[in-house]
DNA sequence: CCAGAATGTTTCTAACTTGAATGTTTCTAG
DNA sequence: CTAGAAACATTCAAGTTAGAAACATTCTGG
């Protein structure tokens, strides 16, 4: 009497547990590679977001954190030489995010050691490409 | 050049980044739903895990957190009158949780709140089931 | 042109989380 | 039995995070 069996919640429930256990489960590899190369996780995540140039905002949204983590995260790469802040070609309240020689460098070693092991190995490809498409589904377009 | 297209770890990548970000969307629900009742997200994810009686250290691995965290969300639910830290019936090295009369009426409210709104509403009940077949796929058994 | 709303970033604080070290209890092999 | 290894929980210190407040810049409607 005190649980009408609502099924439907259960589920939804234990896929939100499941969500957030693969999560860990992935920052939790990011760590331990990043650490071999004296990266935190976030720092980490950051340097594998930074594919091209690009502002403080949006590397906030690629690394799904607000942007005074952001902040954070950008001081320390570039106290250690691998990420540049520069003025904002056509918005001056915006940083331009560039990465160094040897920032591109490390995030070459890094992204290949992110590869090996990945928490994501016990899936085939097509699952994996089934599983975008679920996520992709479930988060709402920006 | 610099980029031998390697396409299959690029795809992983990118779904990384979609499994946390549906992580944060979750907890960032929680966080607003549970603060609606006075509680932190984490102290509302210990609530939801809270099934029935059980040991700090499941409850830690139901939260995907380590142990010393769960002692810390534990205390301040314990403080609320939430949650009772009892003796173990079998093993006086662990302590047995079990829910107050307040607690477990707070955790309906909880758990109503949280149904509300998912983030998970996007997708419909079948591909649900299809995320949770591949998600327990992706992670290694205990 | 101008005032106000909106946006990009940073600062600051409070809270959260991890990881190592510690104390207690249980298990196991000799 | 009993000594050592292992497991449960906690404490503590250090690092990380979100959120509100503040500053500068850009946008928008009058």
């Amino acid at each position: 009497m005190t649980t009408p069996p609502e099924p439907r919640a259960i589920a939804e429930r234990e896929l939100c547990g499941l969500v957030n256990a693969l999560a860990q489960r992935i920052a939790e590899h990011i760590r331990t590679r990043a650490g071999a190369l004296g990266l935190t996780a976030a720092q980490a995540t950051a340097l594998r977001e930074m594919t091209g140039p690009m502002t403080m905002r949006e590397l906030a949204g690629r690394m799904s954190c607000e942007p005074s983590n952001a902040t954070f995260v950008i001081d320390k790469l570039e106290k250690q030489g691998l990420v540049e802040r520069r003025a904002h070609p056509t918005d001056r309240r915006a940083k331009h995010l560039v990465l160094t020689a040897e920032g591109g460098e490390l995030r070459e070693r890094l992204l290949a050691l992110l590869t090996e092991g990945s928490p994501l190995a016990g899936l085939a490809p097509e699952q994996q490409r089934a599983l975008q498409d679920l996520l992709e589904q479930a988060i709402p377009r920006d």
